[in-house]
RNA sequence: GCGCCCAUAGCUCAACCGGAUAGAGCAUCCGCCUUCUAAGCGGACGGUUGCAGGUUCGAGUCCUGCUGGGCGCGCCA
């Protein structure tokens, strides 16, 4: 089973190499002509170049071998030889048929099923999500139910970052602030061996000392003083290093931090629906650091480099300028090499990644890694994908990182709150679930609702305006984060999507309590030619938004499907329509209903019962 | 200084290996609820695709230069 496009290309392939011309010209489009066409193909352009024959000519002769088509009610030239397609109302309605009885609405599986893992990239540990968390979520998510759904075993592994020098800086202020909790430290500190008890009481303490609005307000605080006080910097630094180096009071401290954080975090990505297979972080691959170093060094990729250890990754022809602190420009390796062990002996951001490559690959064994994770950080990525690739950690062009852009005010610059904060993300959660309550009242929708009810219809709402709004811009641009506009609900926003699946349940649940019976479609209006061609196009908005690692293709499908059913909605009665026609536009309704729910649970979005 | 990305309607964004008349939503204006949920539907208005060249039968899309904006450039993550 394929759509029509498949379908089509095939046929038309087969006209191409009958006429004597390559059959890789047959590929059929839908048509950007919806008057003149349902489908197109150019095929016949490039042709004439190569055959240097008239293109009309071409096209003339494709479309002869075309003829006795019994799924195409017109063939059609135009233009300088465009072939255009008319599929017949038979054929839409045998197609229509096909998507309704298949569980997958009409999308094929990939052919190949490979084992894919998704990297999140991380929220901090220690500081909470705000809104420039929410694009690694809801994309990464998207992604993870796109692959899912094409047959990819698929892992998405949150990768906390949870072991650098922000957690030096952190243990320094906490210290710094509590002479009490600096008393303990050394108390542990000074111990060999750390009892059950000894983490109990002390998780005791922290417990009602420390909590993530400390570590929020904390932590800006002793980044600013680490830019600017060289000692300051270097105690930060140096108590990284000693948490890695497991000294026991730093060590409860830091699984502390965690732990506060983590329920945050948990909180946040459940409002969201969003959940991870694996909660790991820079910390769970501590222990294979040590080894890797030594595996690299013996590969002969380490070298000593100002104090530090690092690994070259450009090519003997990758090079380019740079002017240094004092104005002299010079000639060096582009990209810049990898730090592995910084001076002061700790493992840097760089090296957790690496060495996650490398425990992945002894573990889940991935065909392709996605790194979910902002643009900015393209050149990072790039080194350490070369280094793993120089250690044969991966397989060359496994790793890819799907960046995305920032998310801005409305005055183009990254998005900050009237008072210049971060708007943390549970705020604007809390904000997006009031907006759609308000919203709901002043529609007078789901007043017949119970409070349980409206609650959860106001915060499915506002996850799918807040989702959609993200997942249809392509990853790749930054864009603007405009709450009033998000929150505005009309248009091509994420409710709108979730009115139109309400109002498809309401008329089925009406026609089940008539007692009305579906039965097999059959096209014949043009609203509901456009609604089946809508339902073929799926599988191809599926493997776009598959292949391009890109969720917008599957929102722009859902868009559409939602505003062709909208319009059918208006153009054709259901419930008072002759029982045949009634039983084909029931089966219509519903199929477009479980595609648009599918699309939807692709995007990460669920629509209510009633709203 | 070097490198990467971006520039499309008043605003926010799309555009399928280069193809016909560059599409949506918002905003503005007009029309449609005694019929299945009007958060809807129909229509109008809105464009020299940043500028200048080039390749091509054909360029928003490819190449070169420029202008404007964003981001990055080993001991943060």
């Amino acid at each position: 089973m394929s759509d029509l496009k498949r379908g089509l290309s095939e046929a038309v392939a087969a006209a191409f190499a009958a006429a004597g011309l390559p059959a890789e010209l047959g590929r059929v489009t839908p048509s950007d002509r919806p008057d003149l066409a349902d489908f197109q193909c150019n095929g016949a352009l490039p042709a004439s170049k190569a055959a240097k024959r008239n293109p009309r000519e071409i096209a003339e002769e494709v479309a002869c071998h075309l003829a006795g088509d019994p799924r195409l009610a017109s063939v059609e030239i135009a233009g300088p030889g465009f072939i255009n397609l008319r599929v017949s109302d038979a054929a839409l309605s045998e197609r229509a048929g096909e998507i309704a009885a298949d569980p997958r609405l009409g999308a094929e599986p990939v052919a190949e099923p490979r084992r894919v893992l998704i990297d999140y990239g991380g929220p901090n540990v220690a500081k909470p999500m705000h809104v420039g968390h929410l694009r690694s979520s809801i994309i990464g998510e998207s992604l993870k139910r796109i692959y899912r759904f094409r047959g990819d075993t698929v892992v998405g592994d949150a990768h906390f970052g949870d072991w650098g020098y922000q957690m030096g800086l952190l243990i320094g202020a906490v210290m710094d602030e509590d002479a009490d909790i600096r008393a303990m430290m050394e108390d542990l500190n000074a111990k060999s061996d750390i009892t059950p008890q000894d983490e109990a009481a002390t998780f005791a303490v922290l417990d009602g000392k420390i909590t993530l609005a400390d570590l929020d307000r904390l932590y800006p605080l002793a980044a600013a003083r680490g830019k600017t006080e060289p000692d300051y910097r270097d105690r930060a630094r140096k108590l990284t290093a000693e948490l890695q180096g497991r000294k026991p009071g730093y060590f409860l401290l830091w699984k502390h931090f965690a732990k506060v954080t983590k329920v945050a975090l948990e909180r946040d990505f459940h409002a969201l629906g969003v959940d991870f297979d694996l909660w790991k972080g820079e910390s769970d691959v501590d222990e294979l650091i040590e080894p890797m170093v030594a595996d690299l060094e013996a590969k002969g990729l380490l070298v000593d480099d100002q104090g530090a250890r690092i690994v070259h990754v450009a090519g003997p022809n990758e090079t380019k300028k740079k002017k240094l602190p004092d104005g002299t420009v010079v000639v060096v390796p582009s990209p810049d090499p990898l730090l592995v062990v910084s001076s002061e002996g700790s493992a840097m951001y760089g090296t957790t990644d690496l060495a996650t490559i490398l425990d992945r690959k002894n573990t889940f064994d991935p065909h392709h890694v996605l790194y979910a994770v902002d643009q900015r950080q393209a050149d990072h990525f790039e080194i350490v994908f070369r280094a793993a690739y120089l250690a044969g950690y991966a397989e060359r062009g496994s790793l890819e990182h799907v960046g995305f852009g920032t998310m801005n005010g409305t005055d183009g610059k990254p998005f900050k709150t009237r008072e210049g904060g971060v708007l943390k993300l549970n705020d604007m959660i809390v904000m997006t679930r009031d907006k759609a309550r308000e919203r709901l009242h002043e529609a007078d929708l789901g007043s017949e609702l119970d409070p349980a009810a409206f609650e959860d219809t106001a915060n499915k709402v506002a996850v799918a305006a807040l989702k959609f709004a993200d997942l249809q811009n392509f990853r790749g641009t930054s864009y603007v984060f405009d709450l009033d506009r998000f929150s505005s609900f009309e248009g091509k926003t994420g409710p709108y999507l979730l009115y139109q699946a309400v109002r498809v349940k309401s008329v089925l649940r009406k026609a089940a309590e008539a007692g009305a019976q579906a039965g097999p479609i059959i096209v014949s209006e043009p609203a509901e030619r456009d609604l089946v061609l809508l339902l073929d196009a799926f599988d191809q908005a599926l493997i776009d938004a598959y292949d391009k690692k890109a969720p917008n293709f599957i929102a722009e499908h859902a868009y559409k499907l939602a505003q062709a059913f909208s319009k059918f909605y208006a153009a054709c009665p259901i419930l008072s329509a002759e029982p045949a026609v009634k039983a084909s536009r029931l089966t219509l309704a519903q199929t477009t209903l479980r595609q648009l729910e599918q699309a939807l649970d692709l995007l990460g979005i669920s629509a209510p019962e009633r709203m």
